[in-house]
RNA sequence: GGGCCGGUAGCUCAGCCGGUAGAGCACCCGACUUUUAAUCGGAUGGUCGUGGGUUCGAGUCCCACCCGGCCCA
């Protein structure tokens, strides 16, 4: 707690299981155990050990393996003169059984270990009566004692579908959220989404390092926001008296490195915009960007189908994903739609047919307020449309391109079509994943687009692209063509682990203050 | 911001028409030297999200608020 208040712990929390376990700390001090260990020094993990068991077959002759392992205690079946418990560790769980007439004094230290405690175990393996791999505990060291009772639940093993089930685990999920800690500790399944997350972070970093992209460090704390149109958070520097910004977008920096010729350049790192939370949107979320010289958008469209590609095979094992219900394919090419077609072929609407007016009518029957209709432009109600109609029916990977102009202040104008833009979206699993354009590269184009967005800042609109001097001033200095890319890393997290909210593949989600 | 659902023991949950709070697991004590949701016996544990109101009496009914989930904007 970090607000003043004292913790809201109740009397039973406080004086029978702390209490307790504080009282078995003095025991363990008084029969000269220190319950904080330095260090520990594990031959193999749970998993490991039971492979290396399986590896060495068993029966007459067998050499008996010994191991030391480490772990937390999550179960524990006391005999009276033997135990049982399973220690868990990052790689999984193994049995432990200990026997009086094998550790002798030292089985008495087993009163004073709890479930939650960290233990160090040496000994031998063994296969049991009823069949499983376990490990006899010869020695066994206090790794750490737990105070805290940890929401463990029971498991039991399916006998015909070797399906682990877990009996009154812990499920609630404000409490899992806001103590990731205690649902890391007990639920292993949450883990594997972070250990996966860190490998699809891998993969996109080594696709991009191959491709000869540098990965840079722009800023977080910026004078000014752009790249994006979103809210941001503001702060204020004390020393230089001055009002800065968390980024909305890495954008405008890594188009600077273009202009210093940088070529190849991408950042993965936290953007912040402040906005509204929902099972798609957290306050601080990880975007991957990169920026190309000589690419168009079609470049990077290519690049992006590989990319994707790339890490679904590293994270999955091959280009499908599946997720409930549903396979997703990153099988390029992808599929491609324009705005307008999509609309008309998927959304079942023809936004070029009939005015301003016509497209307002339609999105009032959205179940819009007239209010809000009213102060939309063309590109918001086109947008509006496209999200409630076309995307949540794209599962499969689909690019979508040629966005209007006005939604699109930092994109080159359409080949061919100057009210639209070089740009592409890739919509999967129903939501939006990448954006990418030919990048704006005139800066006398970039000048009066920054002047239209302060146009419709002035008419109340609160998500434009304020006028950024120094960014024009790096443009008129020359940038090369460039291809553009962002993508939202926790919603790829989403889609390659098939978790129904950003806060599943977040260690730590914005939450209300408790 | 709106609608719906939820908040009761450390965890997972019951609690009917309003009558003074329950279960399983965990924890504590006891028994048990191959158990595995171990088992068996016993004990402890509650500001029923918060604050008001109605009532002889509120976990239950009413109002406001707090926290969360889903959907919508």
């Amino acid at each position: 707690m970090t607000d003043g208040t004292p913790p809201q712990e109740t009397q039973a929390d406080r004086e029978r299981v702390v209490r307790d376990r504080l009282d078995k700390v003095d025991a363990l001090r008084a029969r000269g155990v220190e319950p904080y260990a330095y260090s520990y020094d594990p031959t193999h993990g749970a998993a490991d050990a039971l492979a290396l068991f399986a590896e060495a077959g068993e029966g007459e002759g067998a050499e008996e393996i010994a191991v030391r392992l480490a772990g937390r205690v999550v179960s524990k079946r006391d005999m009276g003169k033997s135990t049982f418990a399973h220690l868990a560790d990052r790689t999984g769980r193994i049995q432990l059984y200990f026997r009086v007439n094998q550790l002798g004094d030292a089985y008495g230290l087993l009163d004073l270990v709890d479930l939650g405690d960290w233990l160090g175990a040496a000994g031998v393996l063994f296969r049991t009566r009823t069949g499983e791999v376990s490990l006899r505990v010869d020695e066994l060291t206090l790794l750490a004692k737990s105070l805290r009772p940890l929401p463990l639940g029971k498991e039991e093993t399916d006998a015909a579908t070797g399906e682990r089930i877990v009996h009154s685990g812990f499920t609630d999920v404000e409490a899992r959220y806001r103590q990731r800690y205690a649902d890391l500790a007990v639920n292993p399944a949450v883990r594997d989404v972070f250990v996966l997350r860190a490998k699809a972070v891998t993969a996109l970093r080594r696709f991009l390092d191959d491709r000869g992209f540098v990965e840079v460090e722009t800023p977080v704390l910026q004078p000014l926001y752009g790249g994006a149109l979103a809210r941001p958070f503001t702060t204020h520097h004390n020393a230089l008296d001055t009002r800065m910004y968390l980024r909305i977008a890495d954008e405008l920096y890594l188009k600077r490195l273009i202009v210093g010729g940088m070529e190849r350049v991408y950042e993965i790192s936290k953007d912040f915009r402040n906005e509204g939370l929902s099972r798609f949107h957290n306050p601080e979320f990880t975007m991957l960007e990169f920026y190309a010289a000589y690419f168009d958008y079609r470049d990077v469209m290519r690049l992006t189908e590989e990319m994707l590609h790339a890490v679904a095979v590293a994270v999955a094992g091959g280009p499908q994903v599946v997720r409930e219900g549903q396979t997703i394919d990153f099988t390029p090419p992808f599929a491609e739609y324009t705005m307008y077609q999509a609309l008309r072929e998927i959304g079942g609407v023809d936004v070029e047919a009939g005015g301003e007016d016509a497209l307002r009518e339609k999105v009032r029957g959205l179940g819009v307020s007239a209010a809000e209709v009213a102060t939309m432009g063309r590109g918001k109600l086109i947008d509006e449309l496209f999200g409630a109609l076309v995307e949540p029916r794209l599962i499969q990977p689909t690019f979508i391109t040629d966005y209007p102009r006005e939604m699109s202040p930092l994109a080159k104008p359409k080949r061919g079509d100057a009210e639209l833009t070089e740009r592409f979206e890739l919509i999967v699993a129903g939501k939006e994943l990448c954006n990418a354009y030919s990048e704006l590269n005139d800066p006398i184009d970039q000048r009066s687009r920054f002047e239209a967005q302060a146009r419709y800042a002035a008419a109340g609109d609160e998500e434009t692209q304020p006028v950024d001097e120094d960014f024009l001033r790096a443009m008129e200095y020359g940038m090369p063509p460039t291809g553009g890319f962002g993508m939202g890393i926790d919603r790829l997290v989403m889609v390659l682990t098939g978790q129904p909210s950003i806060r599943d593949v977040i260690l730590f989600p914005v939450m209300r203050p408790e």
